[in-house]
DNA sequence: TAATTACATTGCAATATTACGATTAATATT
DNA sequence: AATATTAATCGTAATATTGCAATGTAATTA
């Protein structure tokens, strides 16, 4: 249905996936590229950067900024935008969690 | 459009974004737990653990074995399926190494 | 062989996502 | 004030994803 039943997972893994989705699409995680090539606020000129156009930018800034990855201030009649340090520890915490879950089990594969 | 622009962005970049996709679903997330917290192949009793069809599920494991995160193996008349240790810890490096792109800009924070 | 079990696949419906042109709003410049 | 610049938002189209019932398939058992 291209609806999710969010109702069946835990909260844990309903939070986990929407940091996920942050990285199921290739112009976020150049988005977020950019900011980190800069180590700095960036005065948005992704639209030059990435071949899309400004609306798409836009939306996907507005994404990224929804969950906390990102932070826009405006800087006169542009905005700069820059990594938001603490969420980004969040979610590199909660994915390293995540991948730590997994005891490499030393050889003996099962299948 | 729904639909992605990968030739604007580079392989890597793509790369990253499939293997994002993985996390993007709490019952890809789920499915994944489970087979972590089995420390074992598991016979699918996945319908019964979540509470999807069991097309659903289907679907969701084959995705995840098209990545290679997963193996299946049959197992007389049922499936066998667990972690692909190999691929685990090659999509653990590539997230280990895009947060690590981050440095931590010691607290002057720019907006 | 027939029935059963365990999944995979197919075909569909509903919702979500991606993308962009056009418009709007807000500030800056002249 | 009039105009330009920047970026958010709206409306729309196209494609993707999620989900399930129904069906297909292969091995197991009676």
């Amino acid at each position: 249905m291209g609806i999710t039943k969010t109702d069946l997972f835990t909260q844990d893994q309903n939070t986990f996936a929407q940091m996920g989705k942050i990285f199921s699409h290739p112009a976020r995680i150049a988005i977020l590229q950019h900011l980190l090539d800069a180590n700095a606020c960036i005065n948005s000129d992704l639209v030059q950067e990435l071949g899309l156009a400004q609306a798409t930018i836009s939306q996907h800034l507005k994404e990224l900024k929804s969950i906390g990855i990102i932070k826009g201030t405006v800087e006169g009649v542009s905005m700069s935008y820059c990594i938001n340090e603490e969420k980004w520890l969040e979610i590199k915490s909660t994915f390293e969690q995540f991948f730590d879950q997994h005891q490499c089990c030393s050889g003996d594969s099962c299948c």
